[in-house]
DNA sequence: TATTGTTATACTCTATAACTATA
DNA sequence: TATAGTTATAGAGTATAACAATA
Protein backbone atom coordinates (compact mmCIF):
# COMPACT_ATOMS: atom_id res chain seq x y z
CA UNK A 1 0.00 0.00 0.00
CA UNK A 2 2.23 3.09 -1.48
CA UNK A 3 1.97 6.16 0.67
CA UNK A 4 1.57 8.05 -2.77
CA UNK A 5 1.99 11.68 -3.32
CA UNK A 6 -1.98 12.52 -2.46
CA UNK A 7 -1.72 16.02 -3.77
CA UNK A 8 -0.40 15.86 -6.83
CA UNK A 9 -2.94 14.33 -9.61
CA UNK A 10 -1.12 11.41 -11.62
CA UNK A 11 -0.88 12.82 -14.88
CA UNK A 12 -2.71 10.89 -17.63
CA UNK A 13 0.02 8.83 -18.58
CA UNK A 14 1.38 8.04 -15.13
CA UNK A 15 2.15 4.38 -14.28
CA UNK A 16 -0.47 3.04 -12.31
CA UNK A 17 1.23 1.70 -8.75
CA UNK A 18 0.26 -2.41 -8.28
CA UNK A 19 2.63 -2.43 -5.54
CA UNK A 20 -0.21 -4.47 -3.39
CA UNK A 21 -1.42 -7.00 -6.21
CA UNK A 22 2.02 -7.89 -7.24
CA UNK A 23 2.01 -10.28 -4.51
CA UNK A 24 -1.56 -11.42 -5.29
CA UNK A 25 -0.92 -14.71 -7.37
CA UNK A 26 -4.96 -14.24 -8.44
CA UNK A 27 -4.88 -10.97 -9.97
CA UNK A 28 -1.32 -12.52 -12.10
CA UNK A 29 -3.16 -15.76 -12.85
CA UNK A 30 -6.14 -13.55 -14.43
CA UNK A 31 -4.25 -11.27 -16.42
CA UNK A 32 -1.72 -14.10 -17.86
CA UNK A 33 -5.06 -16.40 -18.57
CA UNK A 34 -6.79 -13.20 -20.49
CA UNK A 35 -3.95 -13.11 -22.56
CA UNK A 36 -3.51 -17.10 -23.33
CA UNK A 37 -7.49 -16.64 -23.89
CA UNK A 38 -7.19 -14.02 -26.27
CA UNK A 39 -4.84 -15.74 -27.76
CA UNK A 40 -6.92 -19.06 -28.28
CA UNK A 41 -10.15 -17.20 -29.40
CA UNK A 42 -8.00 -16.23 -32.30
CA UNK A 43 -6.80 -19.29 -32.76
CA UNK A 44 -9.75 -21.44 -32.56
CA UNK A 45 -12.07 -19.04 -34.55
CA UNK A 46 -11.36 -20.40 -37.97
CA UNK A 47 -12.75 -23.95 -36.75
CA UNK A 48 -15.85 -22.50 -35.22
CA UNK A 49 -14.76 -23.39 -32.07
CA UNK A 50 -13.93 -21.71 -28.24
CA UNK A 51 -12.30 -22.95 -25.38
CA UNK A 52 -15.17 -24.75 -24.18
CA UNK A 53 -16.44 -26.43 -26.99
CA UNK A 54 -12.65 -27.23 -28.32
CA UNK A 55 -12.15 -28.77 -24.59
CA UNK A 56 -15.17 -30.80 -24.56
CA UNK A 57 -14.46 -32.17 -28.08
CA UNK A 58 -10.74 -33.24 -26.64
CA UNK A 59 -11.97 -34.95 -23.80
CA UNK A 60 -14.56 -36.88 -26.16
CA UNK A 61 -12.03 -37.97 -28.43
CA UNK A 62 -9.80 -38.90 -25.80
CA UNK A 63 -12.86 -41.03 -24.14
CA UNK A 64 -15.10 -42.15 -26.26
CA UNK A 65 -18.12 -43.69 -24.42
CA UNK A 66 -17.77 -40.56 -21.62
CA UNK A 67 -21.22 -39.71 -20.17
CA UNK A 68 -22.30 -36.04 -20.00
CA UNK A 69 -21.60 -36.29 -16.06
CA UNK A 70 -18.37 -37.22 -16.20
CA UNK A 71 -17.49 -34.84 -18.98
CA UNK A 72 -19.06 -31.86 -16.37
CA UNK A 73 -16.86 -33.51 -14.32
CA UNK A 74 -13.91 -33.53 -16.26
CA UNK A 75 -14.12 -29.91 -17.46
CA UNK A 76 -15.27 -28.71 -13.24
CA UNK A 77 -18.46 -27.41 -14.66
CA UNK A 78 -22.31 -28.10 -13.77
CA UNK A 79 -24.28 -30.16 -15.77
CA UNK A 80 -26.76 -27.79 -16.96
CA UNK A 81 -24.21 -26.05 -18.66
CA UNK A 82 -22.63 -28.25 -20.59
CA UNK A 83 -26.28 -29.29 -22.60
CA UNK A 84 -26.12 -26.45 -24.50
CA UNK A 85 -22.50 -26.67 -25.07
CA UNK A 86 -22.96 -30.55 -26.84
CA UNK A 87 -26.26 -29.43 -28.23
CA UNK A 88 -23.79 -27.19 -30.70
CA UNK A 89 -21.41 -29.95 -31.16
CA UNK A 90 -23.98 -32.44 -31.77
CA UNK A 91 -25.85 -30.14 -34.34
CA UNK A 92 -22.55 -29.76 -35.95
CA UNK A 93 -22.59 -33.60 -36.43
CA UNK A 94 -18.97 -33.19 -34.16
CA UNK A 95 -20.29 -35.73 -31.77
CA UNK A 96 -22.89 -37.92 -31.26
CA UNK A 97 -25.53 -38.75 -28.00
CA UNK A 98 -26.02 -42.31 -27.62
CA UNK A 99 -28.12 -43.92 -25.47
CA UNK A 100 -26.73 -46.93 -22.89
CA UNK A 101 -28.30 -50.45 -22.88
CA UNK A 102 -27.46 -50.92 -19.63
CA UNK A 103 -28.15 -47.44 -18.52
CA UNK A 104 -30.99 -46.07 -20.23
CA UNK A 105 -30.52 -42.53 -18.26
CA UNK A 106 -27.08 -42.05 -19.43
CA UNK A 107 -25.57 -40.65 -23.05
CA UNK A 108 -22.35 -42.26 -23.80
CA UNK A 109 -20.76 -39.40 -25.89
CA UNK A 110 -18.47 -40.47 -28.97
CA UNK A 111 -17.07 -38.09 -31.70
CA UNK A 112 -17.81 -38.83 -35.43
CA UNK A 113 -15.04 -38.99 -38.02
CA UNK A 114 -15.88 -35.44 -38.77
CA UNK A 115 -15.19 -34.32 -35.32
CA UNK A 116 -12.04 -36.35 -34.63
CA UNK A 117 -10.78 -34.77 -38.09
CA UNK A 118 -11.47 -30.88 -36.87
CA UNK A 119 -10.02 -32.08 -33.38
CA UNK A 120 -7.08 -32.84 -34.86
CA UNK A 121 -6.27 -29.90 -36.56
CA UNK A 122 -7.80 -27.97 -34.03
CA UNK A 123 -4.69 -29.48 -31.33
CA UNK A 124 -2.33 -29.33 -33.74
CA UNK A 125 -3.30 -25.26 -34.38
CA UNK A 126 -3.54 -24.91 -29.87
CA UNK A 127 -0.44 -26.48 -30.40
CA UNK A 128 1.89 -24.58 -32.35
CA UNK A 129 0.00 -21.02 -31.15
CA UNK A 130 0.65 -21.86 -27.39
CA UNK A 131 4.34 -22.50 -28.70
CA UNK A 132 4.75 -19.64 -30.38
CA UNK A 133 2.70 -17.42 -27.45
CA UNK A 134 5.07 -19.23 -25.01
CA UNK A 135 8.59 -18.57 -27.01
CA UNK A 136 11.20 -17.39 -24.45
CA UNK A 137 9.85 -19.21 -21.69
CA UNK A 138 12.14 -22.06 -21.93
CA UNK A 139 10.92 -25.81 -21.44
CA UNK A 140 11.95 -25.46 -17.81
CA UNK A 141 10.05 -22.46 -16.63
CA UNK A 142 7.01 -24.24 -18.55
CA UNK A 143 7.32 -27.78 -17.06
CA UNK A 144 7.66 -25.56 -13.73
CA UNK A 145 4.71 -23.67 -14.46
CA UNK A 146 2.49 -26.44 -15.77
CA UNK A 147 3.98 -28.75 -12.36
CA UNK A 148 2.74 -25.64 -10.54
CA UNK A 149 -0.61 -25.01 -12.26
CA UNK A 150 -1.57 -28.80 -11.48
CA UNK A 151 -0.39 -28.44 -8.31
CA UNK A 152 -3.08 -25.29 -7.14
CA UNK A 153 -6.17 -27.24 -9.20
CA UNK A 154 -5.64 -30.33 -7.98
CA UNK A 155 -6.72 -29.39 -4.74
CA UNK A 156 -3.12 -28.74 -3.44
CA UNK A 157 -0.81 -27.95 -3.48
CA UNK A 158 -0.21 -29.17 0.00
CA UNK A 159 1.11 -32.56 -1.43
CA UNK A 160 5.07 -32.84 -1.45
CA UNK A 161 5.25 -34.47 -4.98
CA UNK A 162 5.76 -32.45 -7.65
CA UNK B 1 -5.03 -37.81 -28.53
CA UNK B 2 -5.16 -41.58 -27.04
CA UNK B 3 -6.19 -44.70 -28.49
CA UNK B 4 -8.57 -45.52 -26.42
CA UNK B 5 -10.27 -49.01 -26.25
CA UNK B 6 -13.22 -47.41 -28.08
CA UNK B 7 -15.44 -50.88 -27.39
CA UNK B 8 -15.75 -50.79 -23.64
CA UNK B 9 -17.78 -47.97 -22.41
CA UNK B 10 -15.74 -46.62 -19.32
CA UNK B 11 -17.32 -46.92 -15.99
CA UNK B 12 -19.35 -44.33 -13.79
CA UNK B 13 -15.82 -43.74 -11.78
CA UNK B 14 -13.68 -44.06 -14.44
CA UNK B 15 -10.97 -41.19 -14.77
CA UNK B 16 -11.20 -39.07 -17.74
CA UNK B 17 -8.19 -39.02 -19.48
CA UNK B 18 -6.72 -35.86 -20.37
CA UNK B 19 -3.97 -36.40 -22.46
CA UNK B 20 -3.90 -34.15 -24.81
CA UNK B 21 -5.23 -31.58 -22.69
CA UNK B 22 -2.21 -32.31 -20.27
CA UNK B 23 0.35 -30.29 -22.22
CA UNK B 24 -1.81 -27.24 -22.89
CA UNK B 25 -1.58 -24.44 -20.72
CA UNK B 26 -4.50 -22.47 -20.96
CA UNK B 27 -6.49 -25.36 -19.83
CA UNK B 28 -4.51 -25.42 -16.34
CA UNK B 29 -4.54 -21.84 -16.43
CA UNK B 30 -8.25 -21.89 -15.74
CA UNK B 31 -8.58 -24.57 -13.75
CA UNK B 32 -5.90 -23.08 -11.27
CA UNK B 33 -7.34 -19.68 -11.46
CA UNK B 34 -11.01 -21.21 -10.81
CA UNK B 35 -8.97 -22.62 -7.48
CA UNK B 36 -7.49 -19.68 -6.54
CA UNK B 37 -10.72 -17.28 -7.57
CA UNK B 38 -12.90 -19.35 -5.74
CA UNK B 39 -10.72 -18.91 -2.87
CA UNK B 40 -10.97 -15.51 -3.27
CA UNK B 41 -14.51 -14.91 -3.32
CA UNK B 42 -14.69 -16.89 -0.14
CA UNK B 43 -12.31 -14.63 1.86
CA UNK B 44 -14.03 -11.66 0.06
CA UNK B 45 -17.59 -12.51 0.91
CA UNK B 46 -17.37 -11.45 4.89
CA UNK B 47 -16.10 -7.77 3.53
CA UNK B 48 -18.86 -7.55 0.41
CA UNK B 49 -16.18 -7.54 -1.94
CA UNK B 50 -15.70 -9.46 -5.38
CA UNK B 51 -12.36 -10.01 -6.95
CA UNK B 52 -12.85 -6.80 -9.16
CA UNK B 53 -13.95 -4.40 -6.47
CA UNK B 54 -11.21 -5.60 -4.50
CA UNK B 55 -8.66 -5.10 -7.55
CA UNK B 56 -10.44 -1.89 -8.19
CA UNK B 57 -10.64 -0.30 -4.25
CA UNK B 58 -6.81 -1.75 -3.68
CA UNK B 59 -6.00 0.31 -7.04
CA UNK B 60 -7.37 3.49 -5.76
CA UNK B 61 -5.76 3.38 -2.32
CA UNK B 62 -2.29 2.77 -4.16
CA UNK B 63 -3.00 5.57 -6.81
CA UNK B 64 -5.10 8.44 -5.38
CA UNK B 65 -6.50 10.84 -7.52
CA UNK B 66 -6.40 7.94 -10.49
CA UNK B 67 -8.84 8.50 -12.95
CA UNK B 68 -11.50 5.97 -14.33
CA UNK B 69 -9.79 5.58 -17.48
CA UNK B 70 -6.56 4.79 -16.27
CA UNK B 71 -8.01 2.43 -13.95
CA UNK B 72 -10.10 0.39 -16.69
CA UNK B 73 -6.44 0.32 -18.60
CA UNK B 74 -5.01 -1.08 -15.27
CA UNK B 75 -7.46 -3.15 -15.12
CA UNK B 76 -7.55 -4.40 -18.54
CA UNK B 77 -10.86 -3.96 -19.29
CA UNK B 78 -13.12 -1.70 -20.63
CA UNK B 79 -14.52 1.69 -19.71
CA UNK B 80 -18.06 1.08 -19.40
CA UNK B 81 -18.09 -1.93 -17.11
CA UNK B 82 -16.22 0.01 -14.76
CA UNK B 83 -18.82 2.29 -14.02
CA UNK B 84 -21.00 0.07 -12.15
CA UNK B 85 -18.62 -1.28 -10.29
CA UNK B 86 -17.35 2.43 -9.04
CA UNK B 87 -21.00 3.12 -8.44
CA UNK B 88 -20.95 0.16 -6.13
CA UNK B 89 -17.70 1.40 -4.09
CA UNK B 90 -19.20 4.69 -4.07
CA UNK B 91 -22.29 4.23 -2.82
CA UNK B 92 -20.93 2.33 -0.31
CA UNK B 93 -18.86 5.64 0.74
CA UNK B 94 -15.60 3.44 0.17
CA UNK B 95 -14.59 5.62 -2.63
CA UNK B 96 -15.24 9.71 -4.11
CA UNK B 97 -15.20 10.52 -7.19
CA UNK B 98 -14.34 14.13 -7.16
CA UNK B 99 -14.14 16.29 -10.61
CA UNK B 100 -10.65 17.52 -11.67
CA UNK B 101 -10.32 21.10 -11.75
CA UNK B 102 -8.20 21.20 -14.52
CA UNK B 103 -10.07 18.67 -16.98
CA UNK B 104 -13.66 19.06 -15.90
CA UNK B 105 -14.12 16.09 -17.85
CA UNK B 106 -12.18 13.82 -15.72
CA UNK B 107 -12.99 12.34 -12.19
CA UNK B 108 -10.24 12.05 -9.31
CA UNK B 109 -10.70 8.27 -7.69
CA UNK B 110 -10.20 8.55 -3.93
CA UNK B 111 -10.29 6.07 -0.89
CA UNK B 112 -11.97 7.30 1.54
CA UNK B 113 -11.20 6.52 5.14
CA UNK B 114 -13.63 4.14 5.50
CA UNK B 115 -12.60 2.15 1.85
CA UNK B 116 -8.28 2.59 3.47
CA UNK B 117 -9.18 0.55 6.34
CA UNK B 118 -11.56 -2.16 4.61
CA UNK B 119 -9.19 -2.14 2.24
CA UNK B 120 -6.14 -2.65 4.57
CA UNK B 121 -8.36 -5.38 6.48
CA UNK B 122 -9.08 -7.26 2.90
CA UNK B 123 -5.77 -7.18 1.87
CA UNK B 124 -4.40 -8.98 4.73
CA UNK B 125 -7.37 -11.43 4.66
CA UNK B 126 -6.43 -11.82 1.10
CA UNK B 127 -2.90 -12.64 2.06
CA UNK B 128 -3.28 -15.15 4.81
CA UNK B 129 -5.62 -17.45 2.65
CA UNK B 130 -3.68 -17.03 -0.41
CA UNK B 131 -0.69 -17.94 1.83
CA UNK B 132 -2.67 -21.12 3.04
CA UNK B 133 -4.11 -21.98 -0.32
CA UNK B 134 -0.17 -22.02 -1.91
CA UNK B 135 1.20 -23.87 1.28
CA UNK B 136 3.28 -26.62 0.25
CA UNK B 137 4.85 -24.22 -3.09
CA UNK B 138 8.14 -23.26 -1.78
CA UNK B 139 9.21 -19.73 -2.08
CA UNK B 140 10.79 -20.57 -5.57
CA UNK B 141 8.33 -22.08 -7.25
CA UNK B 142 5.83 -19.28 -6.03
CA UNK B 143 8.51 -16.53 -7.25
CA UNK B 144 8.73 -18.73 -10.36
CA UNK B 145 5.19 -19.01 -11.43
CA UNK B 146 5.15 -15.03 -10.30
CA UNK B 147 7.65 -14.53 -12.95
CA UNK B 148 6.43 -16.78 -15.14
CA UNK B 149 2.92 -15.34 -15.53
CA UNK B 150 3.92 -11.91 -15.51
CA UNK B 151 6.18 -12.32 -18.58
CA UNK B 152 2.81 -14.09 -20.07
CA UNK B 153 1.13 -10.76 -19.08
CA UNK B 154 2.85 -8.15 -19.85
CA UNK B 155 2.80 -9.33 -23.53
CA UNK B 156 5.68 -11.60 -23.65
CA UNK B 157 7.60 -14.14 -22.86
CA UNK B 158 9.88 -12.87 -26.00
CA UNK B 159 11.74 -10.69 -23.62
CA UNK B 160 14.53 -12.08 -21.72
CA UNK B 161 14.74 -10.68 -18.48
CA UNK B 162 13.32 -12.59 -15.99
C1' DT C 1 -34.81 -42.54 -2.95
C1' DA C 2 -31.01 -41.29 -5.98
C1' DT C 3 -29.16 -40.18 -10.49
C1' DT C 4 -28.98 -38.60 -15.73
C1' DG C 5 -30.00 -35.29 -18.56
C1' DT C 6 -32.88 -31.38 -19.11
C1' DT C 7 -35.33 -26.73 -18.68
C1' DA C 8 -35.68 -22.33 -16.85
C1' DT C 9 -33.63 -18.71 -14.64
C1' DA C 10 -30.45 -15.39 -12.75
C1' DC C 11 -26.13 -13.35 -11.84
C1' DT C 12 -21.40 -11.90 -13.08
C1' DC C 13 -18.09 -10.50 -16.35
C1' DT C 14 -17.22 -8.75 -20.81
C1' DA C 15 -17.60 -6.03 -25.32
C1' DT C 16 -19.60 -2.50 -28.46
C1' DA C 17 -22.11 1.47 -30.04
C1' DA C 18 -23.83 5.79 -29.11
C1' DC C 19 -24.70 9.66 -26.13
C1' DT C 20 -23.11 14.18 -23.01
C1' DA C 21 -20.05 17.31 -21.61
C1' DT C 22 -16.06 18.95 -21.89
C1' DA C 23 -11.42 19.82 -24.22
C1' DT D 1 -12.24 16.63 -33.77
C1' DA D 2 -11.07 13.98 -29.82
C1' DT D 3 -11.47 12.41 -25.00
C1' DA D 4 -13.82 11.13 -20.14
C1' DG D 5 -17.43 9.25 -18.34
C1' DT D 6 -21.90 7.35 -19.14
C1' DT D 7 -26.00 4.57 -20.87
C1' DA D 8 -27.96 0.75 -23.03
C1' DT D 9 -27.47 -3.63 -24.67
C1' DA D 10 -25.94 -8.15 -25.88
C1' DG D 11 -23.14 -12.06 -25.36
C1' DA D 12 -20.49 -15.45 -22.87
C1' DG D 13 -19.74 -18.29 -18.68
C1' DT D 14 -21.51 -19.93 -14.41
C1' DA D 15 -24.71 -21.53 -10.59
C1' DT D 16 -29.17 -23.24 -8.60
C1' DA D 17 -33.76 -25.24 -8.38
C1' DA D 18 -36.98 -28.22 -10.26
C1' DC D 19 -38.67 -31.61 -13.59
C1' DA D 20 -39.09 -36.32 -16.40
C1' DA D 21 -37.25 -40.69 -17.14
C1' DT D 22 -34.83 -44.26 -15.25
C1' DA D 23 -32.26 -46.80 -11.73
Amino acid sequence: MKNATATSLPSRDAPVSDATLRVFVGYHMKRAFNVIQADLSRTLAPFDLRMLTYTALVLIVDNPGLRQSQLAAAMDMERPNLVVLLDELEARALITRDRVPTDRRAYALRATLAGTQLCKQAVSAVTSHEERLLDGIDKDARAALIATLRRIETGHAKEESA
